[in-house]
DNA sequence: GCCAGGCGTCGAAGCGCTTCGACGGAGGAC
DNA sequence: GTCCTCCGTCGAAGCGCTTCGACGCCTGGC
């Protein structure tokens, strides 16, 4: 193994200053820098990681703990992750992978051994359990996602309460004037997922602002649970002109089967969904739709932690506004 | 932070002593062990994980190299990645979270400044440029998939030619002549990936074996890539009455395809399936499939390179057997 | 009763890097 | 010309842990 003798040796300075070269922190001649840089090619010279985060005390190591549970959608989480990983990489850092399984003893121990300067979590629950230990410990970290009571903590996530308000707000301005929410599988309002809640939040206020008649439907993710709901909500809402969806997998299941029970989208009933754009544009009708920025949500969130690790502070709450693109799966009533 | 000092300090041991007792490396007096073992949770005492890593040079952090390329079928990199952390911490150990973005030098990276001990890669190709590196490599690794060459290194996957086997022979057991494998998108044969090349070969020699009439499909993984394939199928294959599909998106828009153009699963057409056990049940016709056992595949590569790492020899190929389970969308033709 | 051998423990020497204080020399101010 | 400053570099001291050799003591064999 070359080490950082071995290049100062060679390039004719000290280990000292190889360091500093290396690091930026105190200014090296151009030429010798050049010179430790040619070394460094030269001999193939790799600084082994665990002496630097000894010496330095900063591993370059993020934490990233992605859920696997029921009910949420896995290449939303997939794509944070490799947002995650991309951008952490541009600052030169690695992540470490977390299950949610680990729970709380796996953050402190990546925290407390120093193998992690930072954290992620994703999926946070209103009353989640590892807030306490966030605010504990003595690492930055950063939630995709929003709790009931975030003091002293960094938050990140698609405002979805206004992505809700929006949906509703698009159909009301369409001159839909009952409307309903089709959401996620009933676990995840029973964990009280964050972003789920404020879905339906969003999506509630908007329509009682604007005078509509709403009702809200968990539905489980399969292409049965979506059938199920679309039978109750021809049954239970004969008036139902409008359909907020918010659950992935069901999205294309409900339309057929929406279209299967009569119902011409957007003819009958108008569809907007909050879902990635590949899906909403993969479906036979392409759906109107807010997507959950999963990329950029991934990037804020390393950025975020980059800024807290260089020792500035940071909004604790960022939320990032929803944008709709209307495809054809909306349209007027009575139009 | 409390160190391994404080520790010996309580305890009234050396340094040493500590280290011993919590690596088992030399034997302890068990009164002894009991005071340290206290002392730590007294103190709260975590090791470094940087200095643990310089002074063994052993970083227990395997890395994890996940594909995100258009083609994979997300949920089930994910639940790899799931089952080789959890196995890996077992094991101790914790993973790193390469993207196949970064290619071989991001191999290359973690491997000489010994951020990690090993190496695990997903989304093999039969010619794969990382092959090379692998076995240029001072420390361990293993491959989830099969190269063309893969003299000196270790990999192990699910037997996708006995998988493609298995489902002609059961098709041909029921009395099927014409059989037809519906594959992964176009851009997942000419990379060459090894799984689904592997499929095709087993599924043309068991059909070549028993005398069927075969052809090859490739789909892309859209609703509308499976209705195009069903159309294709029918014009250019009136007697087809078996169906192999390794694609796990289509596998419902196909058979909603199949069925809208008047053909009955199973009455007119038996479907078999590659593809997790819960996407075959989750169909509307439960589908005959042999399953891609990820969490065993990703359980097992870890215990590979655990042994590796402890200095043993270990099989270079490991081809786990196809399981079939029989479902409700296959029967005897002309049943 | 004496010596060999092993068990249990200690001390010290690193592992490879960063960082702090120091220092020589060059340049600017007066 | 002198003094001060700042730039660029060096040497040494750790960072917290593991591990190797050494050593004392207890046990057992004869």
């Amino acid at each position: 193994m070359v080490k950082i003798t071995d290049v100062a040796r060679h390039a004719g300075v000290s280990p000292s200053t190889v360091s500093y070269a290396l690091s930026g922190k105190r200014p090296i001649s151009e030429e010798t820098r050049q010179r430790v840089e040619a070394a460094i090619r030269e001999l193939g010279y790799r600084p082994h990681a665990g002496a630097r985060a000894l010496a330095s005390s900063r591993s370059n190591v993020l934490a990233l703990v992605v859920p696997l549970r029921a009910g949420i959608h896995v290449p939303v989480v997939m794509q944070f992750a490799v947002s995650v990983v991309t951008t952490a990489r541009r600052y030169d850092h690695d992540v470490l992978l977390l299950t949610q399984e680990e729970g709380e003893d796996g953050l402190r121990r990546v925290a407390d051994t120093a193998l992690v300067d930072a954290l992620i979590v994703m999926d946070v629950q209103l009353h989640d359990p590892r807030l306490p230990l966030l605010r504990s410990l003595e690492r930055p970290s950063v939630m995709i996602g929003f709790p009931a009571e975030a003091d002293g903590l960094t938050c990140i996530d698609l405002d979805f309460k206004a992505a809700g308000e929006a949906c509703v707000e698009h159909l009301a301005r369409l001159g839909h004037r009952v409307v309903a929410l089709v959401g996620s599988p009933p676990e995840v309002y029973v964990r009280q997922t964050a972003f789920a809640q404020r879905v339906v939040q969003g999506f509630t206020a908007a329509a009682d602002r604007g005078g509509l008649s709403s009702s809200v439907h968990p539905c489980e993710a399969t292409p049965a649970g979506a059938r199920l709901v679309a039978e109750q909500l021809l049954r239970e809402q004969p008036a139902l002109t409008g359909v907020v969806v918010h659950n992935e997998p069901v999205l294309e299941p409900l339309i057929d089967a929406f279209e299967q029970l009569g119902l011409r989208v957007p003819g009958d009933l108008s569809v907007t969904a909050i879902c990635p754009d590949e899906l909403a544009e993969s479906v036979r009708v392409p759906v109107t739709s807010v997507p959950l920025p999963s990329a950029e949500v991934g990037e804020r969130a390393v950025q975020l932690l980059m800024k807290k690790l260089g020792g500035s502070a940071v909004p604790e709450a960022t939320l990032l506004p929803p944008r709709m693109t209307e495809r054809a799966s909306t349209a007027p009533r009575d139009a």
